[in-house]
DNA sequence: GCATTATTTGAGGATGGACTCAAATAAGTC
DNA sequence: GACTTATTTGAGTCCATCCTCAAATAATGC
């Protein structure tokens, strides 16, 4: 009996009134920062207090365990990355696969601060994966869905896989423009080229009234 | 004075005896696993202990504490693949850059858990991001050799470019193949026909006897 | 066998960090 | 202003985990 293992103590307990709310906020702004930066193990639950401003019972008022706190962070960046990803489709409509590859890299490079927190919140637990997985989903199923906007023919488990790509590349530039990456000044735009070869040559077959010749190569 | 922040007591008591240096290798090897696949803060102490089949006792023999065991995991770790860069320009001659590509993307497969060991060993201390980093100029240098070996007129920065490119793109094809990846079966053939397309696209200018056409194209 | 030294053992000490709670304070309502 | 209820406060409890150490045991050399 009893099936959850973990100590889930009394009832969450929200704000009802606008200061609980805004601290609440405060707290969840903390609590991302310092997990996003220092991971979910390392931030403590007195450091999220101070660096809101607030003192540990006001977090734990709101919060009935430091677990909680992730998995409000969860909700919200999970929340956000689906309709970003929901709404990438309608903006795909007439574009060039390498128009459209610059597009999705600079979306992606916009959203990275929220996925880098939400990848440092999966430390947390394990069956958050799921969670986590199905984010992945949404963000491929968007992406697969420009893809065949901008490439009408092109079949949709080859889409997804394009998609699964692309996705990763991205990632991949993310972590180039993170980090300090002393080594590679100009590799970002490697990897921008890269991405739109790619988009060009995989798209090229299934564009309107094209064969396979025509590609414009870029430069 | 005392620059070192951190606890470091006596001396690091190196084993001297084959029991001695069996049991190191033991508790490294459990170290390894379990901080591989639940990190290093969630990993205790005694668990390491256990799962060698040694007492708590026998691991501060050897490890001052518990950053030290990271620590010895972190160098073993670098070594290797050091090793392995290095010797891979000497494997590169005579290969067309798609062959190039596919060996690429094995041994980077091939390494996967070892790198993966790293990046979670590397939660330990924000200190030991420059051993990170030379670890990937490592492996950037030995990539771009070995694209050098391949295409000779090949500029040097360009070339740690589309190495930095190369590395992480495998980078992606590792974690591909590690999680469930549930939406993406084919990805992973994706993912390596970019990196060949990629490849021979950068590399067709400055190969022996060519010019820009009679790129193979891949199929 | 005996002496020496490496290794093992495991019961604590010390610390840090998650979490509690009763009392104080502030905000809203009438 | 008086009353109710939300919020704040912070000292204190509890427990997991890092780490210590003196005594027991095993290995090695003579």
């Amino acid at each position: 009996m009893d099936s959850n293992k973990s100590r889930a103590k009394r009832t969450p307990l929200q704000p009802l009134r606008s200061a609980g709310r805004q601290r609440v906020e405060e707290l969840l702004a903390a609590a991302s920062d310092l997990m996003a930066e220092r991971g979910y193990e390392a931030t403590t639950m007195a450091e999220i207090a101070a660096r809101a401003g607030a003192k540990i019972g006001s977090l734990y008022r709101f919060f009935p365990n430091k677990e909680a706190v992730a998995d409000a962070l969860v909700q919200r960046h999970i929340a956000i990355l689906e309709d970003e990803y929901a709404a990438l489709a309608k903006r795909a409509a007439t574009l060039s696969p390498e128009a459209l590859a610059d597009i999705l890299i600079e979306l992606l490079v916009t959203l990275h601060p929220r996925v880098k927190s939400l990848s440092a919140l999966m430390e947390a637990r394990t069956d958050k994966m799921e969670i986590r997985d199905r984010a992945r989903g949404h963000a491929v199923a968007g992406i697969a869905a420009a893809l065949r906007v901008c490439a009408p023919g092109l079949d949709e488990a080859l889409a997804k896989d394009i998609a699964a790509v692309v996705l990763n590349t991205m990632k991949v530039l993310r972590g180039m423009l993170a980090n300090d990456a002393p080594t590679t000044s100009g590799a970002p735009d490697e990897l921008r080229r890269m991405n739109r070869l790619y988009l060009s040559d995989r798209l090229a077959p299934f564009r309107r009234g094209s064969d396979s010749a025509t590609d414009g190569k870029t430069r």
